[in-house]
DNA sequence: AGAGTCTTCCAAAGCGCTTTGGCTTTCCTG
DNA sequence: CAGGAAAGCCAAAGCGCTTTGGAAGACTCT
């Protein structure tokens, strides 16, 4: 059924009927409703590819999935896709995922805007003066940043969650116990979310007159394996940490198992504070001991990028506002006063 | 620059230049080269929405993603997708995610399927006489299950691994070592995966004249908390398993933060076997005491249903062949003979 | 040389929708 | 009641590609 039949149904033109479907004015209500019932009554859907065709609107939003042999999705991607998707749903959005070298993603952004597949996109763990906002920006499709870039001349539209301050009142609780010696097992620290935590780490103890040392940070993906590689390196050498504050609940179980490993414990040796996403599979709380953490929703980022996203399309919003959420700080077990 | 451009560029007709493109027999090699240099140094890409209109044909691969606010999409998932999206990349496929109410599929598989809007979908997670296989089966879209659905009165093409052979394999060799009670924490067994990994572990048992207790067998959501929960309740009863088998390395991490709460160690008191995915961020041979595995990549599994579907689009495959990998069993310190 | 067969190309008809520009009709105003 | 505005509808022109049904010319064969 499509619209000609529709509309030849109808004694109509597709004109009119087209015009009574999609809203327009210039149609007497009357017959809108005889319009309307009809549609509804024999099923009729437009076709999208033509509705493309004709419109340039697709009603999808893309991103370009960085792939290759050696390249991981991180675990948090399918989080942030619960957001987005259970939003995308209620907007009858669909979500394009263009897989792309993961050394070449220009080429890709390139084909999906020339190409006119989506009508927006978003970029996440972008990095300082990062290339893919620069490029979609000039590109001038619709988007919103997961993160945030730094070192542009211009502004962009970014959802991101408050890394520093979060951090920062991590390092300040580690410090007003007593410790003097913190370290950082971060991400990777070409990315901007891993940049602003240090910093934030770092501005806590400067306030006390403290450092943080060289060997006191690390920047690794962020695997179980990796977490725990970080911790006994770093309790193993001399001025090892009192503390430590740790980017995901997924390395933290690495420092954990070295730590006990170690015959440490926690918090009675080492403190520990992580970054938590929540994830449902994944609790803090169910850490042999109660990890305290700094804890926003990755998922509810994703719904909310999927909102901007759709207000983009739609008009409704506009201009380059960057919104920064606040991190809670949930204090549990892992934390005590320095020891000694 | 589109084909009209192109076409009259080159005093070609539009049709001439089309065929010379898409390599159409009927054009003149010298004729074919100058279009195609000519396409290139134009940087002339054919609108796919165009394409798509005339052809039918989307280059995009599609898949339903259950959602909505209680509905956590699985950490498999994404390893999944790593796959899918490596071999996706060098063939130009795109991946459409539709999001869909979790209770209500139907809609959205019916909604994709008439519009057009992919070429091919895969199903995964599927149950016994799984609804959604029926459907795009009746529907006639190309597709792909992951896993196995049982209890058709037809065929239909399916990439999944020997769940049932690997767990029988892995209570076997717990039999073998002496073990008379075992346990099995499942994921939920609505989904035909959790059915074959209970009857493997129940063949195994059997071949011994020894059963699954009733009480001895779980099917949870594949978290670290329920695998906590569950091997508390296990380990907590009076004829207490003296050996485990995991549906996941996730759950795997709950059973032994219950073993170590519980005062007991891996694998004196308790052996166990868990099903590894393969994610790089969490190693069995990682765990504190390393963890024996049946072991399948995943990531390899996606890969290989983005090359059946790319097979089918293209016609290259046909019929309802099913193909079901081994699995290996690794095995590792968490296995020792029964206590006592 | 005439008939038949390839080879190589083209004009035009879709694909199904939106949108422009215009044409009636109706309804007010003064 | 003339004149103008507004309402309601339509025909047709795209959007950019593929594909059908020829047609013209070159070539082969008898």
């Amino acid at each position: 059924m499509n619209l000609k039949q529709l509309s030849h149904m109808l004694s109509l033109s597709q004109t009119t009927v087209s015009r009574a479907l999609n809203g327009y004015p210039e149609v007497n209500e009357e017959t809108r409703r005889r319009v309307m019932d009809a549609a509804k009554r024999h099923g009729y859907r437009p076709n999208p590819s033509a509705r493309r065709l004709a419109t340039g609107k697709t009603g999808m939003i893309g991103y370009v999935l960085p792939t290759g042999t050696s390249v991981d999705i991180d675990p948090h991607f399918v989080e942030f896709l619960s957001g987005l998707g259970d939003y995308a749903r209620s907007h009858e959005l669909d979500l394009v995922l263009s897989p792309a070298d993961a050394d070449d993603q220009e080429t890709t952004y390139r084909r999906i805007v020339a190409n006119r597949q989506v009508d927006a996109v978003y970029i996440s763990s972008p990095r300082p003066a990062d290339r893919r906002v620069a490029l979609v920006n000039t590109l001038g499709i619709p988007f919103i940043v997961h993160g945030r870039s730094e070192g542009f001349d211009f502004d962009y539209p970014f959802t991101d969650i408050d890394n520093e301050g979060a951090f920062h009142e991590a390092a300040r609780l580690l410090v007003q116990l007593g410790h003097r010696r913190l370290a950082l097992i971060n991400g990777d620290d070409r990315e901007t979310f891993a940049i602003h935590r240090e910093r934030g780490v770092r501005r806590a103890l400067a306030a006390s007159g403290l450092t943080l040392g060289e060997r006191h940070v690390c920047s690794v993906v962020m695997t179980e394996e990796n977490g725990y590689r970080a911790t006994r390196r770093l309790l193993e050498q001399s001025d090892a940490p009192t503390a430590i504050a740790c980017s995901s609940l997924i390395m933290a179980l690495g420092v954990v198992r070295a730590v006990r490993d170690l015959g440490l414990t926690i918090p009675g040796d080492l403190s520990l504070i992580a970054h938590d996403d929540v994830f449902p599979w994944l609790k803090p709380e169910n850490f042999s001991v109660p990890l305290s953490t700094t804890r926003s929703s990755i998922r509810l980022a994703g719904a909310r990028v999927a909102e901007r996203l759709a207000a983009r399309i739609s008009g409704l919003e506009e201009g380059a506002r960057g919104e920064v959420w606040p991190v809670d700080l949930v204090v549990r077990g892992s934390v005590a006063g320095a020891p000694g």
